[in-house]
DNA sequence: ATAACATATGTTAATATGTGCATATGATAA
DNA sequence: TTATCATATGCACATATTAACATATGTTAT
């Protein structure tokens, strides 16, 4: 299969297109974008792995977490792509409510770089909670 | 599912991908592009179906024929990928070659509009000696 | 060393996609 | 009307993709 199709394969996915525009705000821990967008660890974890593979994303571990961000030298196809959902895009569903999610969980738990599996769990279920 | 997904997935084949480049060039008869990419008669019947449907390309019948070419108001992200892959990708496999048997098979077949089956046929068993 | 935690991965099942073959449809020609 | 041609589509099947569950791996804390 040609790279390109592989390519677009990779952002042919809206789940992985979530993590990507949350990414694309800021460098995240594996957790964060658990609680944020409510997908399952290995869900995560599996589309990560893929998105680097495919030269979009890339990790660095900081201890117990890995840290994930978007790939500062984005192939020129990614980069016009992701430029393109940026925009008006970016600020409909399901973008616009993962970046709420997001502001809300760093306010609620502005101890910088921590991250447990009890935030994420009580982040779900007080989002639950709300609506 | 959210209608970028759907427009990606629509780009993210290798056939379809190519029958766009080739409808990037001109307007193009359903059996021009079986003979330019030797492939079968509903595949590339379902394939422009589909990219129809996602607002890539466009139709018009005339006679027994069906012309497809390039929607002329493209959606942002479908112009921006196309332009992309039409740069120096454009020149390299399978595309260039492609683009190659199009020039090949109209200089071959001059008479205008016309185009049946056995010029099909016959192009694709050229082809297949050539190499 | 052991335990606890965050992340990755093997396995599996459900679903979606790609594609051929046969047939239907729509158009022209006889 | 009937035959013929170009294209579209129903059906079937092989393959690919998505995603959960259980388990492995790598890291820190005790």
């Amino acid at each position: 299969m040609i790279n390109e199709v592989r390519f677009l394969k990779a952002l042919a996915d809206e789940n992985r297109l979530r993590l990507l525009m949350l990414l694309a705000q800021k460098e995240l821990f594996v957790c964060q974008l658990m609680a944020v967008t409510g997908l399952s660890q290995s869900l995560v974890s599996r589309s990560l792995a893929l998105l680097e593979r495919e030269g979009l994303v890339e990790s660095r571990r900081q201890g117990k977490h890995v840290f994930y961000s978007l790939k500062k030298e984005l192939p020129d196809l990614g980069r016009v792509i992701m430029k393109n959902l940026s925009g008006q895009r970016g600020k409909a569903a399901p973008f616009a409510s993962d970046r709420g999610n997001l502001e809300l969980f760093c306010k609620r738990f502005q101890r910088g770089s921590a991250c447990d599996m009890s935030m994420v769990q009580e982040f779900i279920a007080y989002k639950n909670q709300q609506q």
